[in-house]
DNA sequence: TTGAAAGCGCTAACAT
DNA sequence: ATGTTAGCGCTTTCAA
């Protein structure tokens, strides 16, 4: 019983002890496990190596792995998300697929916004002799990099760098806000609110961008729709809502920053007796977890591809070609089809 | 500048660099920066080796430190949360935040519920030599622990072993039941309905036996206080609340499972005319992040202390008595406050 | 087909 | 007060 063998506490069984074990030497040990190319071991040999691993539940040391061959099999994430947020948890999440898919693991480091926590991070990974970075940022901006970054691999997600040659992924917001309206517009309305988020916030433009895009090649007037700036909170998509629903004609189709000012518009219109979307459409944005999906009526909505970019960022560590990529690599924002968008009622049409 | 002499690529510089530039030997070195106690260096030679430092830019490899002292200053985080939903990500920055305080990092490890990938990530997890390990489940649950973990420092979070003396951190459910239970109550509240989530869940369980307590507490019967089995979906909330507000008298407060329920609570409240809290009181359990906070009225509920439970496992970690610590250690729930719940209206009361 | 030996970058006992 | 040296556990030339 090779468990029973070691007590608690006692040391773990080293490749010297399954070379003594096996009666061969340790390099020996190292060829067999390694599978090295241009090494012939004879079964024999390999079966005597394997037996005496079984025998001592032998495990490599990745650590002394690391020092010799200098790859550490460790990918170091940064992200400045305070709260791990949907953002961060789903980007390492597909980080982390990526590269257990490769036999690597993510050293995580989580740090304030301050730039100087961030290059002190970046260095704490690279003492550490992590493979590559992948930095990660919750709202997408700029950032500034330490000039120990260069000799590594790094991916930037979310973000892109000054002067840097680092590719960054980003989500795909003017396309995500095009989708969005046209989606509205297949079903009709021809009178939409927009409802924005944070005016300063790069994707907040990005999306106005798109939806203005997509009022334009329907031929219509960008000008005659009606954009009210928000916050990203329920509040301001409550409060926005009932300005809009005061007015008349009302819009048909309430498009809005985020999921959760979707939340507050629902319950200004229900608040004043009003159905979605049998008299007014509905559109969110982020597709947020526990909210677009469960509320009632599902809300139709476009998904932030957090996962997919943190996967990206990954495979592209492994692919090894990082300097062959574009300076940005847009990712789709997929819509997410509920409920909450029918054609404008006829009623509300001619009022 | 030292910057500029590192080319892109260039080698990093290793003690013996340091050693050769200082004109001293590597053990110098370490015990200069290492503040080896026993060992005096004089104020010149010291400031030799540090200039030499400062010039190359030198920092330890902390791989090769690792190999030498046994202590990689890292621990292995393992959730088993498939998308790391509030749970993963607060309890993982909470850890962290201890786990840097102590200059740690988490290496984390994400893996399915099946009991024999969290084996093979708790032995991915000790080839890299983490120091301590630390097992987080989104779901409060017993899990398996192999033998390997036995000689390792290990702390659970929401979970339970079966044999084995790891020490292990849960929230108090009960308490917090009787808590959100006892809100309602000291608001006058004598007819409480209680819309459960998922009856199989520990979680369901405690927090039903805390409402139970504190219903006996108050000299009510239980057995005449409305209890109805949901799933923690908004849709249950929903549907459970017209079921409810159909019956006469209705119940002057609704205590939900989840905030998730509570919004679909909130929403069949509206729809029937009626408002919060002036109609009906709402509480809510989670405060989860951008739900109960921004909703309108503010829910009131109940806070999971999943960051204070993974600063607690990491902080006992560092603090070195595991073995002092009892079998399972329980986090409070605070209570967060909004506007929900208010006295029962008249009204109602005589209706 | 296998073994001996050097060495990755560091620490720590032991000399001097 | 500082240097020498022996490893930590592994990979990888080179030799046999």
């Amino acid at each position: 019983m090779p468990r029973a063998q070691r007590r608690a506490g006692a040391r773990r069984a080293t490749q010297a002890d399954v070379a003594r074990l096996a009666g061969v030497s340790s390099a020996t040990v190292s060829f067999v496990l390694n599978e090295t190319s241009g090494q012939s071991i004879s079964a024999e040999t390999r079966q005597r190596v394997l037996n005496a691993v079984a025998q001592l539940d032998y495990r490599p040391n990745r650590t002394a792995q690391g020092l010799r061959t200098g790859r550490t099999a460790t990918i170091g994430f940064i992200t400045q998300d305070v709260d791990f947020g949907a953002f961060a948890g789903s980007t390492i999440v597909g980080a982390h697929e990526a590269a257990i898919r490769h036999g690597s693991l993510l050293l995580i480091m989580n740090t304030s916004r301050d730039a100087r926590f961030v290059w002190a991070s970046i260095n704490d990974l690279l003492d550490r002799q992590v493979d590559a970075l992948i930095l990660a940022v919750a709202g997408t901006k700029r950032v500034e990099l330490p000039d120990s970054v260069r000799s590594v691999p790094t991916v930037l997600v979310n973000c892109f760098a000054s002067r840097s040659s680092k590719p960054a992924v980003l989500p795909d917001e003017v396309r995500g806000g095009r989708d969005v309206t046209q989606v509205l517009l297949d079903h009709g309305h021809r009178d939409i609110a927009y409802l924005t988020g944070v005016n300063a916030a790069w994707a907040t433009r990005a999306r106005l961008r798109g939806f203005r895009q997509a009022i334009v090649a329907a031929g219509l007037d960008p000008a005659r729709q009606t954009t009210l700036a928000g916050n990203y909170k329920v509040d301001s998509g409550y409060e926005l809502t009932r300005q809009l629903l005061a007015r008349k004609p009302r819009p048909t189709a309430v498009m809005c920053g985020n999921d959760r000012m979707a939340v507050g518009a629902l319950v200004a219109i229900l608040e004043a007796g009003l159905r979605v979307p049998e008299d007014i459409s509905l559109m969110g944005y982020d597709d947020q977890h526990g909210l677009s999906s469960d509320i009632h009526p599902g809300l139709s909505t476009v998904r932030l591809p957090y996962h997919a970019m943190g996967r990206w960022a990954a495979e592209q560590i492994f692919a090894g070609a990082l300097e062959e990529l574009p300076a940005r690599t847009y990712v789709p924002c997929p819509l997410v089809l509920r409920e909450s968008v029918a054609a404008p009622s006829s009623r509300l049409r001619s009022a």
